[in-house]
RNA sequence: CGCGGGAUGGAGCAGUUGGUAGCUCGUCGGGCUCAUAACCCGAAGGCCGUAGGUUCGAGUCCUACUCCCGCUACCA
């Protein structure tokens, strides 16, 4: 593995529109900050970046329904973030924000680089623009009817009811979420990154690390499920993309770009950017230059992110850095996939979430307990799961009983035989090792295997297998258990008092080594622990180098004589009445907030403008009976039906596969739009369009006339 | 639809180049009492999603299918 002179590492930047949930901290940010403290210990040149990511238009529409300038939005949140991150240890060294004016020209110069060198193509297209709002929309703020299952709510950008894939451009009847009016198409102009003409490098660089004769990372190391995403938008061909938009909250287009008005940055431009600003601030308050670190190749430069971020860190982004020029790309993205909370996804908008400054103000203290718990269960590989039982589970019997309750037996007996001083023994002195009565054992090597278990250990964290790393430690806590089981000192202390002193010795190494083993994971506990050892805090510079240098050296981590302090609990029990008020309050907050989507759905639909008559004369709606039906193949919302009109029999696609088996419609009477221009749907051309009333709940119900209603007459 | 990831004892997970299926928690039995009724030892419990195939041998490789999660480019 090639050896790095220094790394940098980002962790995702949190929208600055809602708060933390645990969800982020599993996705992100406790990967990261155990990284790095790691990498701390280990005397390594390190930088950790974040920030908020404070424009895009969700922010403005947020502003306007909570009457709140843009700007006030994001300082609260960014505030909030701050906070948030400072109380449950996430230990940055530079957390920035995108609306700073330094992030604003770093993220110009960017673009305007990239401008002056060329690498954009710029296209004329045409949008949708709402007149009275005055603004160009986003695709997910415009809705109408979608054009293959007729569904009234599909958005912009893609239909929920079929699930296909769409431009706002073949919606009928588009409404804009904004004013509620229809908006109007405008030209207007983009730059746009040609990502098909990086496609082969980028694809060469992401399958064998290899970039123009370098070898830059070894895709072994990456995760299986961030190359096959990577792969899976390769093999499908890349195109290019707007890297401007027509918004009003963002950064602006460099104002000497001619045609710039108006324009903002797309969040590809100015989010990740991010990491670049934020670096160049710490490096100004620290007089460090911020080019070494995303300039100089001898940087590892890390993208902590969740998965939905993953190709637009392993694909987008990288082809921005790389058309710059002068950047270096990155040596892993160690995405995580989504941790699901008692059973559902974690959502914002319906209130299903752990929120991380509630938790640190209603469950105060316990901060390293959360962390445990998110990093058991961290969804490196796959998404997991995150619930109340088992967290009071973990705590208690893991941190509790196994890690807390050794260390506590250890520094009891020291107090109690030895006044608290460490005792000191004779090298020969010969007990039982973790391995049980057989595994006779001496003190310098339980000291090697101290140090095999530690360098397992490291291994892990520099894998990112947090998961790995965390077991390890408590592997090593049970050993710890396990020596002093085997030796019962409170039995042996009287008629073999040297071998006591050996085995004290031993585990207080352990407890020792534990202050340093468990920071990066629990960095509260391991204060806590190092002050009641009486030995001197952490300055997390290269602690964890010495300590296994110390070990390899045959060298004690807590030398003999030396006076600790008294036993204090490291962690103490969560007791049922707290783990019933969470699980209390997630179900109330679901009952009081049953399906705000919807509710705010059937508000938000107004009734649509006034037609003439005429315009309504225009339709014409027959009845017909439905004499025939089936599945149409791969496709999991479609049936094709067969209409008896009595005059003629018409082929009709219709939506409604989910609610409505074949057999189940054959012989309804339904009515029918006769004059809707033909669409063909998988293949099949669909001669009409069937009336559906939809509820709530998304239900379908035929409109009908009665069971003995003649088919083709006309409905007015 | 397409693509990516996943499915392993009650729960949560490991399983390297194919060779007797492991760990943590829970359950049951035992030991111990320094410790926060903690700790230590032992036991029970699995057709490894389904169906085929390759092989002397498949959790592992191949094919098809089922279910879960995600992505699908303008939500950020």
């Amino acid at each position: 593995m090639k050896h790095y002179k220094r790394y940098l590492v980002t962790a995702a930047l949190p929208y600055a529109n809602g708060p933390l949930h645990i969800g982020h901290l599993a996705g992100a940010y406790l990967s990261s900050d155990i990284y790095v403290r790691f990498q701390r210990l280990m005397n390594k040149d390190i930088v950790f970046i974040c920030g908020s990511d404070e424009h895009g238009a969700a922010i403005t529409i947020k502003a306007l329904k909570e009457g709140k300038s843009p700007q006030e939005i994001v300082d609260t949140y960014h505030a909030q973030f701050k906070d948030t991150f400072s109380r449950i240890g996430v230990s940055f060294d530079m957390y920035h924000r995108t609306s700073e004016p330094l992030h604003h020209t770093t993220s110009q110069e960017f673009f305007t680089t990239l401008y002056n060198k060329g690498e954009f193509e710029e296209k004329e297209s045409e949008q949708y623009y709402d007149e009275e709002a005055q603004q160009f929309l986003a695709d997910r703020y415009i809705t109408g009817t979608c054009p293959k299952c007729g569904h009234p709510d599909a958005y912009g950008d893609q239909c929920e009811n079929c699930g296909t894939a769409l431009s706002p451009t073949e919606l009928i009847d588009p409404v804009s979420k904004l004013s509620g009016k229809t908006p109007v198409l405008r030209r207007t102009v983009h730059w746009y990154l040609p990502l098909d003409k990086y496609e082969s490098w980028l694809k060469t660089w992401v399958e064998t690390g290899d970039l123009e004769g370098e070898h830059l990372h070894n895709p072994e190391d990456w995760k299986n499920h961030v190359l096959g995403q990577c792969k899976s938008w390769l093999d499908g061909g890349l195109q290019p993309r707007a890297m401007t938009r027509d918004l009003d909250w963002g950064v602006d287009v460099p104002h000497q770009i001619p045609g710039h008005e108006g324009k903002k940055l797309y969040v590809w431009m100015d989010a990740p950017i991010g990491y670049i600003s934020a670096t160049k601030q710490w490096a100004a308050d620290n007089k460090k230059n911020w080019k070494k670190y995303w300039q100089d190749k001898d940087t590892a430069l890390i993208h902590f992110i969740g998965k939905d971020n993953i190709v637009f860190h392993c694909l987008i982004f990288p082809a921005i850095l790389r058309a710059h020029g002068d950047y270096i790309l990155p040596m892993n993205v160690p995405a995580n996939q989504f941790m699901n909370l008692e059973g559902n996804k974690i959502s914002t908008s319906r209130n299903w979430a752990v929120w991380v400054h509630e938790y640190l103000d209603e469950i105060p203290g316990r901060e390293d307990e959360l962390r445990y718990v998110m990093i058991k269960n961290m969804p490196e590989l796959k998404d997991s799961e995150f619930t109340w039982k088992g967290y009071q589970e973990a705590i208690n019997t893991e941190l509790v009983n196994n890690l807390a309750n050794f260390v506590n037996r250890v520094i009891t007996l020291t107090n109690k035989y030895y006044n608290g001083k460490v005792p000191a023994f004779d090298e020969d002195t010969q007990f039982i090792g973790p391995d049980g009565p057989m595994d006779e054992t001496f003190h310098d090597s339980e000291t090697v295997r101290l140090y095999d278990d530690i360098d397992v250990l490291s291994q892990y964290i520099r894998d990112f297998d947090f998961r790995g790393g965390l077991k390890t430690l408590m592997e090593i806590s049970t050993k710890g258990n396990q020596i002093l089981q085997f030796n019962e000192p409170w039995k042996t202390i009287k008629e073999d008092p040297e071998t006591v002193k050996a085995v004290i010795n031993i585990c207080l190494q352990y407890v020792a080594a534990i202050t340093v083993i468990s920071r990066p994971f629990m960095p509260f506990m391991s204060d806590k622990l190092r002050a009641m050892l009486n030995m001197k805090p952490f300055a997390e510079k290269g602690e964890w180098l010495k300590m296994m240098d110390d070990l390899s050296e045959g060298k004690v981590l807590i030398k003999k004589n030396h006076q600790i302090g008294e036993p204090l609990h490291l962690f103490t029990r969560i007791e049922d009445q707290v783990i019933d008020n969470q699980i209390q309050k997630l179900a109330s907050a679901k009952n009081s907030n049953p399906q705000p989507e919807i509710v705010s759905k059937t508000e938000r639909i107004p009734v649509k403008e006034l037609i003439t008559f005429e315009d309504f004369a225009k339709i014409d709606i027959r009845t017909a009976t439905i004499i025939h039906a089936e599945r149409i193949e791969k496709a999991d919302k479609l049936l094709k039906l067969t209409l008896d009109l009595g005059f003629e029999q018409r082929t009709v696609v219709s939506g409604i596969a989910e609610q409505y088996k074949p057999e189940d419609v054959i012989g309804k009477k339904v009515s029918l739009i006769a004059n809707l221009a033909p669409r063909k749907m998988r293949g099949v051309e669909s001669q009409g369009m069937i009336l559906m009333a939809e509820n709530d709940q998304g239900q379908l119900s035929f409109v009908s006339p009665g069971q003995d209603w003649q088919n083709g007459q006309i409905v007015k």
